[in-house]
DNA sequence: GTACAATCGGAACCAGAGTTCCGGTTCCGG
DNA sequence: CCGGAACCGGAACTCTGGTTCCGATTGTAC
């Protein structure tokens, strides 16, 4: 028997400096990412991070990868903006904060939107590993339920949509906000929209 | 003075063959980035026109003026598709059958998706080199002023919105043909969603 | 039929962007 | 403090895909 002191844990902890330089890099790509999508390069990422070019592949071996962390990151506030929708009492203002509120969040960052529309192999692991589509289902659903919304909207139909409204933020005169306004008035069920009107 | 007919007309007529192959060029380049999108190579296109890449190049001095003159010829079809439906009588159907051809001809062509979310600088002078602008403004204001379509919609919205369907395409379990009843809804006058349901 | 200019084909070239490599540096346990 | 493993930097490499070049070919005027 080998005295059990002997036994090295197997997860090595990281040295400082370089848990230091993650956090740097991953930073530094996420403002890069967010003005310039997913055609930032990583030379420049490195250099906003202040380290080499081999420092931000020791932490992410492909450019894939960084794209990945950082879209799992996103979902994750996707997400806390899903439950804090959930939370709002009226359903059909649940509904409408919930893709007001993604909307912005995607407006914000192109490299998001990109993933969205052209990168589903990425979009897919990230959104299922926090839960999105169960969460939009009840959103979606307890609005759905109070006659906030048509009945014949689907859940999948919900990131679809958002899908489409990513592809507008380009355009010369885009004011989103607009769109949203539209699209939200589209899913509204009939009553709702009539409601609304007085 | 020398003799008229020694003066050679400047426009020197472009032999047969060279005319055959850009047309070939032209047909090859459609079909690949109808399918593949704006990233269809060159080499590909060639290859499927069934010259070399040099004889590509000779027509179109860079993949950019390709893809420009695809364009044009996109944008003409989607000028005689509002062409066509100002020939409806009843404004209400002639934007919906507007929107809902003009989305048709966009899930058939990868590549004029991809112009229209991420290539202003293609799009413009070919939106424009048709009027296209102008008849948007024809058949939505049509279709306001009969109190078929919300007011505060302006034309510059269309074009836009055309652009956010774009992005579905892709999506794994996208129907269009939802997202535009949906988007359709969302442009109508409470007025006319109301009538639309009795 | 001939000559010559336009055209063709595709190998070679080039530029950009991701990735690798390794000598130098830095952290950390003893 | 010291030794060495982990980590860093950034020059160099590679791979991809657009573009150029030029000898061979072909259409057309005479």
């Amino acid at each position: 028997m080998t005295p059990p002191e002997t036994i090295t844990p197997p997860v090595r902890v990281q040295r400082a400096d370089a848990r230091r330089n993650r956090e740097l890099v991953i930073r530094a790509a996420r403002k890069r990412m967010a003005r310039e999508g997913l055609e930032a390069q990583m030379e420049d990422i490195a250099r906003d991070a202040g380290v080499g070019v081999g420092t931000v592949y020791r932490h992410f071996s492909t450019k894939d990868e960084l794209i990945e962390a950082l879209a799992f990151d996103r979902f994750e506030r996707l997400r806390d903006v899903a439950h804090a929708a959930l939370d709002i009492d009226d359903p059909g203002a649940a509904f409408e904060t919930f893709i007001r509120e993604s909307a912005r969040i995607q407006t914000e960052d192109r490299a998001l939107s990109q993933v969205l529309t052209s990168r589903p192999e990425v979009m897919q692991p990230a959104a299922e590993s926090v839960g999105m589509l169960d969460l939009v289902a009840k959103v979606l659903g307890r609005a759905q339920r109070a006659g906030a919304v048509r009945r014949d909207a689907r859940p999948e139909d919900i990131p679809m949509l958002m899908c489409a409204l990513a592809g507008t933020f380009k355009g010369p005169f885009a004011s989103t906000d607009r769109y949203v306004g539209i699209i939200l008035d589209g899913l509204r069920s009939p009553d709702a929209r009539r409601a609304r009107l007085t």
